[in-house]
RNA sequence: GCCGUCUUAGCACAAUUGGCAGUGCAAUUGAUUUGUAAUCAAUAGGUUGGAGGUUCGAGUCCUCUAGACGGCACCA
């Protein structure tokens, strides 16, 4: 994996014209789409006649193969927009790049290989020699150009490496990969659970709901410190209110609805109508601005079905919100402060991120072009002004308004948005919400909407992954495997217990029915930080003799010691 | 929602291609009192996701349905 992207990316697109070539041969009758590389391989979209499974994948490998036994040059061919045309006559995927191309005045080339010819700008290797090391990984449906009105293609993904050893350390990886899956150790760690009836919508286990109060003790801790104020406000509201809102207007689609005696009511999918109210709720003063209003909110929102996926997506989830209402001259120092707070929260999971901007949509918003311009800007210096890498996505901003949003991987390499700052220049008009300024005069504020952590279960799902299940001390739903040696060392092991529990540590006692080594297994698999044994030696020394998870050191310190160590580390978060 | 795959005991998986539903772990009970990743034995555990069909016979084949998984589309 050490290998320079571009010599890979020659490879694996080569890769997938050879794919294409040996799928043609099986399947006269095939359409090519489009076969680009992305960051692990390659994939190909083809229209099939027949529909074609993954142990089709084998005989397309095999055949691939076969072209490959011997070697082939490569060669590029430019060509005139009729022979291109003439050439894919066949092939309405290709005419239509064909066309969209001439219009834009590209160049038109093919790559050749033997009496196989694509569409492609390329680059490409040289010949077909170094392509030996691949394998086709699995299939996919995929909308011809990522829309849903169009056909939808066979997506077949694959990998090439320039050896054997790296094919087989890449498939290693992504095995081990999947066993920091959130599924997986959230079920055995019962952190979470899932039921079929209720698809999407997560059940917290009591593991679970102990990361859960952590996290929600810390973003409260943290929010206090940082002038805000703690709001909750209902999960079901009338139908006018989203009304008012423009929610009925523009996300009816993924609400859910339910009726109270004859009136409609929504489930909340979003807090900031809640706010609104609670900002209309009283006069404002210029004086109190920023007003911060921070709110866990749970909230429902109707999603696909084939969206779902264990905690990463889901159709209740906690957004840690927050409503913050300010004048025109505050905001960028507000955005400013919001950014390192955004950069402490993910630096103490160690958690990497990046920003993107979205910038306001081409057709599909609201406000003027002038305000747009003015918050785009705004965010965009505040980044700047900190010097943080951000990534521009132009026309994916709300239609209410242009935001940063923070993205996280998790552990298969997927990309998730977790926290996110957004501009609304929708709520204020629309719930005609006001401040009074030095003149006495009515001034609307700017508002902006923020999360953190997103998702409470998102983030959870990625600190899962990113932790592998192996949680710092404070988050750790068990903290503490207290192992007495024998029954006469039980009576310790319950004293230091219940001592660990005064100081609101989680010890947790496995008793001597099982030999030590059973014990001690046990423990390491729950992945319990720390692990102590208590014998006699122990006993006879007033010490205890630990073991943090995942290594095999013994140390044995007194009791005061082990217990000052532990309340440390936990109260530093780290 | 769309394409493809999958669903067997609490969990992980078998069942020789349509012929007596099984193994390991976990659980329960008993014995063992153990010094750092699995002590031994016994017991219990199932309308094979659900409904319908083909067949003498279905975990296995077909239809429908629910859920999950990998993508696509959509999104925190």
């Amino acid at each position: 994996m050490e290998l320079d992207n571009e010599a890979l990316r020659l490879l694996r697109h080569s890769t997938a014209h050879v794919l294409a070539e040996a799928v043609l041969k099986l399947y006269p009758e095939a359409k090519l789409g489009i076969g680009p590389t992305i960051e692990e391989g390659f994939y190909y979209d083809i229209k099939f006649d027949e529909p074609i499974v993954d142990t089709d994948l084998a005989k397309i490998e095999k055949e691939m193969h076969k072209l490959l036994s011997t070697n082939r040059k490569i060669e590029k061919e430019i060509v005139t927009y009729e022979k291109a045309k003439e050439l894919f006559k066949d092939n309405p995927y290709k005419l239509e790049l064909i066309e969209e191309y001439h219009k834009e005045g590209r160049e038109l080339s093919i790559y050749k290989q033997g009496s196989f010819y694509d569409l492609c700008a390329g680059p490409h290797l040289e010949e077909t020699k170094p392509i030996k090391y691949f394998k086709l990984l699995s299939l996919a449906g995929a909308y011809w150009r990522g829309d849903v009105k169009n056909d939808q293609l066979t997506r077949i993904y694959g990998t090439a490496f320039y050896s054997q050893e790296d094919l087989t350390n890449y498939l290693t990886l992504v095995e081990e990969r999947k066993k920091r899956d959130h599924r997986l150790i959230g079920k055995e760690m019962k952190i979470f659970m899932m039921s079929e009836y209720g698809p999407g919508f997560p059940f917290f286990l009591p593991n679970g709901m102990i990361i859960r109060d952590e996290l929600e003790n810390y973003w409260k801790e943290l929010h206090r410190k940082h002038g805000y104020e703690f709001i909750l406000t209902p999960t079901m509201l009338s139908k006018e209110l989203w009304l008012t809102s423009g929610h009925y207007a523009n996300y009816k689609d993924n609400m859910f609805f339910s009726h109270i005696d004859e009136k409609e009511f929504a489930i909340k999918p979003m807090s900031c109508p809640g706010a609104m109210l609670v900002y209309k709720n009283d006069l404002h003063s210029y004086r109190e601005l920023p007003i911060r209003l921070a709110e866990l909110g749970h909230v429902h929102r109707y999603e696909a079905s084939g969206a779902l996926s264990g905690l990463f997506r889901v159709r209740a989830f906690t957004q840690d919100d927050a409503h913050i209402f300010l004048r025109e001259d505050q905001l960028q120092d507000e955005i400013i402060t919001l950014l390192k707070l955004y950069d402490t929260v993910y630096k103490q999971f160690n958690l990497p991120y990046h920003i993107e901007l979205s910038t306001r949509p081409e057709d599909k918003y609201i406000g003027s072009i002038d305000i747009w311009n003015k918050s785009e800007h705004a965010l965009e210096e505040a980044i700047k002004h900190l010097g943080i890498p951000y990534k521009i996505n132009p026309g994916d901003g709300a239609f209410y308004g242009p935001k940063l949003d923070f993205k996280l991987k998790d552990s298969m390499n997927r990309i998730w948005q977790c926290g996110t700052i957004q501009l609304d220049m929708n709520l204020p008009e629309r719930f005609d919400i006001t401040y009074i300024d030095q003149n006495n005069e009515k001034v609307r504020p700017i508002m902006l909407h923020r999360a953190i952590f997103g998702s409470i279960e998102r983030f959870i799902g990625i600190l899962i992954e990113n932790y592998a299940g192996h949680f710092p001390l404070w988050l750790a739903p068990e903290q503490v495997a207290i192992l007495p040696v024998a029954k006469p060392h039980e009576e310790k092991a319950i004293e230091i217990a219940s001592k660990l529990k005064e100081l609101n540590l989680r010890p947790v006692i496995f008793t001597s029915e099982e030999k030590l080594g059973y014990r001690m297994r046990q423990a390491q698999m729950r992945k319990i930080p720390y692990t102590i044994v208590l014998g006699d030696e122990e006993l006879n020394s007033s010490s205890v003799t630990y073991r943090k998870a995942m290594q095999k050191e013994q140390i044995n310190v007194s009791l005061d010691e082990f217990i000052a160590m532990l309340r440390k580390e936990r109260d530093e978060r780290s």
